[in-house]
DNA sequence: GTCCATGTGAGACACAGTATCAACTAGAGA
DNA sequence: TCTCTAGTTGATACTGTGTCTCACATGGAC
């Protein structure tokens, strides 16, 4: 997986620019979320702490994951079934397309998406402030895969 | 609300085509979503339960709100804090406005939102079989009153 | 009216996430 | 390098949400 600036250096810089401080168990978390494949639950997300860090505390990773959030590292999203699940970003604004057989999400950007919300700002009369879009499906490998 | 077919008698026509019983307690959860302003919370509907029938029990109410949503009443949606709710619905296919200042929700159709997914599609060979789009903001309503 | 599959309420349980608190430590300044 | 302190940590208890089980009740077909 491509988790982009939440592996390398520039994770460590937005922490210390936030004035949050760059600890070990953060850099932990950091590497866990890099180490998933596509997006990830928190139950997996402990399960490979408790293997991985068997120091690292629940708490801590929930803070960890609130704290990435807020810095636009990681994304929370919502599953069809009701679960959630994280990814990790890349871009500031963005969409995700999951892919419902191997579980990798793919960043989508906004395409045609401002005409349609600006279209249900004008039907409505509605003042859009933010909005998500969430798509599911098959991802392009696991099409061929099956053809 | 125009909670629409949750209210009226389509609700026990779509129950008892599933092969579903029309009880009381069904009916009494129907009532409580009926009588839900917007969107609802599970903690604001159990709380109206026991308000208005002390005798419904916590587990009557998931079961009701699965079935409900199985059959298309009611549908789950997430909040843009994390939490989750859900909205009685009128029709098949479609996605929710709403409005963060009242808390009440518009049905919004796709307008064009099938072109923007098929260039999702296009661009990343994603054979897309379900989405989620949900808009928030403030309705037309908040808005004039605070013109 | 009878019968039985379906539905119910109660309560235990599992799990996700939060709050608290004493101990620890990153990192700024001397 | 050392000291100091505010931010961070892990442990643990707690809350809230949703599920599961089971004995009992009941809708509705006959």
């Amino acid at each position: 997986m491509t988790v982009g600036h939440a592996r390398g250096g520039s994770l460590l810089t937005a922490l210390s620019d936030a004035g949050a401080r760059v600890t070990e168990p953060r850099r932990a978390v950091a590497a866990l979320i890099g180490a998933q494949d596509g997006h990830f639950t928190t139950a997996q997300l402990l399960t490979a702490a408790r293997l991985e860090y068997p120091g690292l505390g629940r708490a801590t990773i929930f803070r960890a994951l609130d704290l990435f959030t807020s810095l636009g590292f990681v994304e929370r999203m919502d599953l069809p079934g009701g679960g959630h699940a994280w990814v990790a970003c890349e871009t500031a604004h963005h969409h995700h397309a999951i892919c419902t057989r191997c579980g990798r999400s793919t960043e989508v950007d906004d395409h045609g998406l401002a005409d349609v919300l600006a279209s249900v700002a004008g039907r409505s009369g509605f003042r859009v402030t933010t909005h998500r879009l969430e798509v599911f499906g098959t991802c392009a490998s696991c099409l061929a895969a099956t053809a």
